[in-house]
DNA sequence: GACAGGTGAGTTATCGCTAACTAACATCAT
DNA sequence: ATGATGTTAGTTAGCGATAACTCACCTGTC
């Protein structure tokens, strides 16, 4: 877990307060975090929690940072590897947010799921933003691949990128409905494989 | 929408509310349904609903029901059509169900995830069983098309249901946070026709 | 006149948030 | 060094709003 990760802008104190809040919403999602619940946890009070984060809005904020560093910032990093074709990227990133969803109990999808009725435009705003820039992210990379004749081209960038985005997604639903690891390493050693053949150029390659 | 179907063990008032309640969730999701709005929706007060569901639970149990009969019971019939191989039969069922998220904004998704951050155990197993039983469906088609020699069977078809559950679910995340017709419409007719060829067989049955 | 179906006025619990206060500590002119 | 002053980070107590749910009562129909 990263849960220590040092975003220069917050006090030791906020990074400590979002690690807990963070575990939280791992637990319960959006639904169960109160400020109440979180100073708990901290291990002071309530008024004492509002030192350091104005509103609930602010704190939900800073774990969408965090949320969006998660997801983003390892599979920026990915994205980059020079060494390696934009397939073998393309896959290394799946799998990364497949780990992810496991590790943190399917809470980037979750979240993902939660803003969007949570009828606050500023968080929905920020999750859409965090969702285009991954797809693009994935899209760039698929544009890169057909480039080099690495990956098939007979379906859009864009299409392509909401596939690969839909292996996580399906996995982190059912992992929240019925956790089962072994399952779950099976659709890793199989399903992976297999989407990432499809996404290579066909042998015979129609078109 | 079919909003009206008529399960025999409800009242036609039950039947009426469970409408109003479905479109709320659509709207909001289950964070944004109390029992003093379906009250106002259907036009009485929150007392007179307690008449009908003794508990917002025994509501949502309600709605469960007919999310489960949306999902399953049309896959269901499509599954048994004897005239079509497995093959063109899961693709019928994707199509429904991408169709079926966009005409309720989601809702079968949304809920999926939300009910798994509820807390409440009885939900939390309705739903997974739903969820079971509609990979379960996915299934046992991907197994009859590779007994039938008509899909690929490179991949477990436990794992290839999860796939084709992934495909729904990414569009209903996307369409959540940033609805576009024109980019769903262009998901379908794009990406469907590509798993589909990814799912039959390789070398040689190019449809 | 019993009863299904409706109402207004509650109860209790929890939410986000605030008022009023205080202990600990840094700063700095005297 | 000392003491006035301000800041930081915490406390207890409680506000107003809203949630699920209940109670006592009304009312039209068979």
């Amino acid at each position: 877990m990263k849960d220590t990760n040092p975003d220069s802008s917050l006090s030791p104190r906020q990074q400590e307060i979002l690690d807990e809040t963070l575990q939280l919403v791992r637990e319960g999602g959006l639904s169960k975090l109160t400020i109440r619940r979180v100073a708990e946890r901290v291990g002071f009070s309530e008024p004492a929690l509002y030192r350091h984060f104005p509103t609930k809005q602010s704190l939900i904020l800073g774990l969408m940072a965090r949320l969006e560093e998660m997801l983003l910032g390892r599979a920026r990093e990915i994205a980059e590897e020079a060494e390696k074709n934009a397939g073998e990227r393309l896959e290394e990133i799946l799998r990364f947010h497949l780990d992810l969803n496991q590790e943190n109990n399917s809470l980037p999808m979750l979240l993902l799921a939660e803003a969007s009725t949570s009828g606050d435009p500023v968080l929905i705003e920020h999750m859409r933003s965090i969702l285009e820039r991954y797809l693009g992210l994935l899209e760039g990379l698929v544009e890169e691949g057909q480039g080099e004749a690495v990956l098939t081209s007979t379906a859009r960038p864009e299409c392509l990128a909401l596939l690969i985005l839909g292996l996580p997604a399906a996995f982190a639903i059912r992992h929240r409905l019925h956790p089962d690891p072994r399952y779950e390493e099976r659709v890793k050693d199989n399903l992976v494989p297999f989407l990432m053949r499809s996404l290579r150029l066909e042998q015979g390659g129609r078109q």
